[in-house]
RNA sequence: GUGCCUAUGGUUUAAUGGUAGAACGGCGGGUUGUGGUCCCGCUAGCCUGGGUUCGAUUCCCAGUAGGCACC
């Protein structure tokens, strides 16, 4: 159950979305926790940055530790001891990267996929209805339809037989969905939301043609897929901005894989409700801190560097983390030189919470 | 003390009679439906003194240092 509240004058849609585990305000972000974690933060440290929802992946799960561990579980809430809302990723991008970049994990027909698990060699099959069973398996709150993801490199001809492919897997995840909603019999909040993705590359009519098609069959959601760049690189904003607005007022608007803090800012403003991204936590990972001024303006530090081995001042002073208030950037530097887990948990955190502070800002 | 072996960036090493590559380290950058292990730049070296040679890091001698064996 989604609604709009209010839509601010700079574009920004605030709602409010129930879900079985608890009630989003738009527009959010939410932390990837691919496998059923959040690379090396806890659950409890999440929570104190302000994050509300996650991303599970249902490619990745069902992999490992696979449906029979999670279902004896009682759902992947259960199991990962996470009380909030989940949205599960349908496995499309994973299984598309991994046979795009090799043709050997792999091949794609319109009734299936058929891949290589890379962590055994085993032989799976995905297919539209097998990605919603698995994802109703996990008991997440929100769900995403499997689609075609184009590589950036693709011609437009591809991109048509990706647009055509992802619009008749949306129809037959809706089915598989239905009839599961039917039979388990999950009705008002205690029924999961389904998003289909829009895809097209940078074509915009071909952007049109995906959503209008898939407007058509009807989701609660629509998510934007693929990321465009141009050759240089560069973020094609324009497509999100064009996208959105193909897109019906009363429906969530889901920015896949979105973004830097500037994308998802600008991105909020073209009236996209939802994010998850991995770049707080991988980018924290690796030592570039976020630090926020005064957001949306905002600044990064790369804690590996010299100059920070007797900088004693506090990670971030302002945090409302105490570890984060408490350590200072010597010893996250003196972490990070030695590869320790606690230093890549620690500039996660700092991340997650600067995310959420500029959700934050665009809320109020 | 005697004999043998070794000596190349900060470290571990490769090749070579026409002045040297790598890995790790150091310095910096990247990362968009997850690479915790990833990627990309940059940095930095032939132990010393003689000899042979057009030319020596490379061959020879001595020195120095280290290793091994014996006394």
């Amino acid at each position: 159950m989604f609604k709009i509240i209010k839509v601010t004058p700079a574009g920004i849609r605030r709602g409010l979305l129930r879900t079985a585990h608890g009630a989003l305000a738009t527009p959010f972000y939410m932390p990837d926790a691919t496998r059923g974690f959040v690379k090396l933060v806890d659950n409890d440290a999440i929570r104190r940055t302000g994050t509300e929802a996650l991303v599970v992946n249902t490619f990745h799960l069902y992999l490992q530790p696979g449906l029979e561990v999670i279902k004896k579980a009682g759902g992947i809430h259960k199991f990962m001891d996470w009380s909030g809302p989940l949205l599960s990723d349908s496995g499309g991008f994973q299984v598309f990267s991994l046979i795009h970049q090799n043709k050997q994990m792999g091949r794609i027909s319109d009734q299936e996929v058929v891949f290589k698990s890379p962590l055994d060699g085993s032989r799976h099959q995905l297919t539209p209805e097998k990605s919603i069973q698995i994802q109703f398996a996990l008991g997440v709150d929100m769900m995403v339809c499997l689609d075609d993801c184009p590589p950036n490199e693709f011609e437009r001809a591809d991109l048509e037989r990706a647009v055509i492919r992802t619009i008749a897997w949306a129809k037959r995840c809706k089915k598989e969905y239905e009839r599961q909603i039917k039979r388990r019999g999950l009705r008002g909040s205690k029924r999961p939301l389904l998003f289909a993705v829009i895809q097209g590359g940078a074509e915009i009519d071909l952007r049109e043609r995906c959503a209008r098609e898939l407007v058509e069959i009807g989701f609660d959601g629509y998510g934007f897929g693929a990321r465009p760049v141009d050759k240089q690189g560069n973020f094609l904003e324009e497509v999100l901005r064009r996208t959105a607005g193909f897109i019906p007022r009363d429906a969530l608007r889901f920015a896949l894989g979105i973004g830097t803090p500037e994308d998802i800012y600008r991105c909020a403003r073209m009236g996209w409700d939802m994010f998850d991204c991995v770049i707080p936590t991988r980018e924290g990972r690796h030592g570039k801190l976020f630090t926020a001024e005064r957001l949306p303006r905002y600044g990064s530090l790369n804690i590996n560097n010299a100059k920070f081995a007797l900088d004693f001042s506090p990670i971030n002073k302002k945090s409302r983390l105490a570890e984060l208030r408490r350590h200072s950037r010597a010893y996250l530097h003196h972490l990070f030189r030695l590869q320790e887990g606690l230093g890549h948990k620690l500039a996660s955190l700092n991340n997650l919470e600067f995310y959420q502070s500029l959700m934050d800002i665009l809320k109020k």
